[in-house]
DNA sequence: AAATATTTTGAAAGGACGATGAAAAATGCC
DNA sequence: GGCATTTTTCATCGTCCTTTCAAAATATTT
């Protein structure tokens, strides 16, 4: 049975995960800090580590650096909205998938099951420094999308608005969603905010507006 | 005895469940909304949670969102109209299973009884990414019927009737049942709508259209 | 074969939904 | 603090979708 090295300083979080994966009939062990998980991975090989980012003594994202440095043990970060989210693909650490907090430990099992089974991040995508469809190019390291190789000038919501709907390409995304996940789960407003930042994305991204669909009755995707 | 906590704003329905419950044997608890059910989750461990999706102060999918930060607790789920339904499987907060409105008790309870006994989803195949007969292929994430590989342009109508059919494949469903799990229990409008329907989405699934089957003085089913 | 019941089809009205523009509110920057 | 930029709200418009209804077609019964 694979065993799941979970790294967070919050307890609860570790016992949630924990007795969800046990469950599952994974073997678990725990690690409160970044330094602790770095010694832990020293000593054994785990099958994958589930990391959170912020912590004590050492980060998640500098922990994963010093563990890849002598093993390949994939890595799902846990990671709270908005920064520390940029920062993952900023830096290219090349971790196999992200989850965003507050999450659904079901959900988070699931992740677990899909990367144990095929060792690789759900859209490989994601990972590169450079995602590009035909003349649209985001540059995920530098935050920067260009058109034709002349940058666009993207607003802070509308790069995370496209982001997101590339990480899901190919996904149905409601309004809902869509909110919950670039906006926050704490934002409660109009849901016609979305059309409108789709509107500007769209006209920020010239031609290549084509790749945003709009799912009449349901919401958007991204259609490369 | 397994303790289920009943959440629905409507006293109403949770009485009927209660009561079918409780001859049943089982324990139980309400709470009128999301906040409550997430309040009472704290304090207590529940076996089963039946929960309303549309609820004032917290709604029932972000209740079960919060709830599962620290529970494991199975979840069914009480949605009233389509869009919900959509919600539920096509982002998979991961309920254990759900129940229309207006449902009956003891249809309720023998889904309550299956959730205790296994606790997993009770069809597996709305999960999955893709769904085909032949050269008729239904994506659900992506919300995209092709036919031979050109995708077809189904309205949302056509596109959740569809769903239906095909996730109730092989079963008979009266008008009035589709109208019901499709339109939703609030639709109050002429059963020749649904004809309508059927004969739109025939024509858009071309030659696969011989997968629906009209039953004479029934309705129709999917046969595959 | 005629009568009846039921479904299919076409067309048209009304409604729902998304795109859009403009203005207000919030945010960040100097 | 004030300015510029970004975000959000809101109302309007056009389009697409849904629904209804009636006539035609098909199946079933007598």
């Amino acid at each position: 049975m694979p065993k799941i090295l979970i790294v967070d300083d919050e307890k609860m979080i570790r016992n949630v995960v924990k007795e969800y994966a046990e469950f599952e009939g994974y073997e678990t062990a725990e690690a409160e800090n970044g330094m602790e998980a770095v010694e832990m991975c020293r000593k054994e090989d785990y099958d994958i580590i589930v990391m959170d980012i912020m912590m004590p003594r050492l980060d998640g994202y500098s922990a994963v650096k010093e563990i890849r440095k002598t093993k390949h043990t994939p890595v799902i970060m846990l990671s709270a909205r908005g920064e520390e989210y940029d920062k993952l693909f900023g830096f290219e650490i090349g971790v196999d998938d992200y989850v965003v907090k507050p999450f659904s430990p079901k959900e988070l099992l699931a992740r677990i099951k899909a990367v144990l089974k095929r060792g690789s991040a759900p859209d490989d995508s994601v990972k590169m420094e450079k995602i590009s469809f035909e003349g649209l190019e985001i540059n995920v390291t530098g935050r920067e999308v260009t058109i034709d190789g002349v940058p666009a000038q993207l607003t802070p919501k509308e790069y995370d608005l496209l982001f997101y709907l590339v990480k899901n390409k190919g996904i149905a995304l409601s309004r809902e969603k869509l909110l919950e996940e670039v906006w926050g789960y704490d934002f409660y407003g109009d849901d016609r905010t979305v059309d409108t930042h789709i509107k500007m994305l769209r006209s920020s991204l010239g031609e290549y507006r084509k790749f945003i669909v709009t799912l009449r009755g349901m919401g958007y995707k991204f259609d490369a």
